[in-house]
DNA sequence: GCCAACGTTGGC
DNA sequence: GCCAACGTTGGC
């Protein structure tokens, strides 16, 4: 199983929106880096969801439900998406300050590439964000 | 195929 | 709300 990060702005769709979603089609991604780590997924893999631009932190995790399919709100035949669905929230969000302060956590792709909205998550950095977090991995 | 101009993202 | 960083577009 692999991990990941997928990144939302909460005045737009919100942790809370994503649970109330259930099966929630992650379209409208349009950029090629992301939606190659699209491409990547497969049901089962999980993703911390995060909040930017508001909040700025890691508030949940979601698993990937159905693997890479043609984006509907896409005409051009580019795009693609994937489905997720809300695991669980994290018992304490954990805080993109505490994630920069974190020498364990310096490589992550949110730290270094932030503008990437779906970027792959290492497993050493999945388990130190859930111990953060105070939150069973698995 | 280069690169300047432009648009968008997202931390601050 | 600002603006740095980055990705994309389009003229040449």
């Amino acid at each position: 199983m692999a991990y990941w990060l997928i990144k939302s702005e909460p005045n737009k769709w919100s942790w809370d929106q994503h649970v109330a979603k259930g099966t929630d089609e992650w379209d409208g991604v349009r950029n090629f880096q992301a939606r190659n780590n699209m491409i990547a997924m497969r049901p089962g893999d999980r993703a911390f969801y995060y909040h930017s631009r508001e909040g700025l932190e890691v508030v949940g995790i979601s698993e990937v439900v159905a693997e890479a399919h043609p984006d509907s709100t896409d005409d051009t035949g580019k795009w693609s998406c994937v489905d997720f669905r809300a695991v669980k929230p994290l018992t304490r969000p954990v805080p993109m300050p505490a994630i920069k302060a974190d020498p364990e956590l310096a490589d992550m792709v949110l730290v270094k590439n932030s503008r990437l909205s779906v970027q792959p998550v290492t497993e050493a950095e999945w388990r130190r964000i859930c111990s953060l977090g105070e939150t069973d991995p698995d």
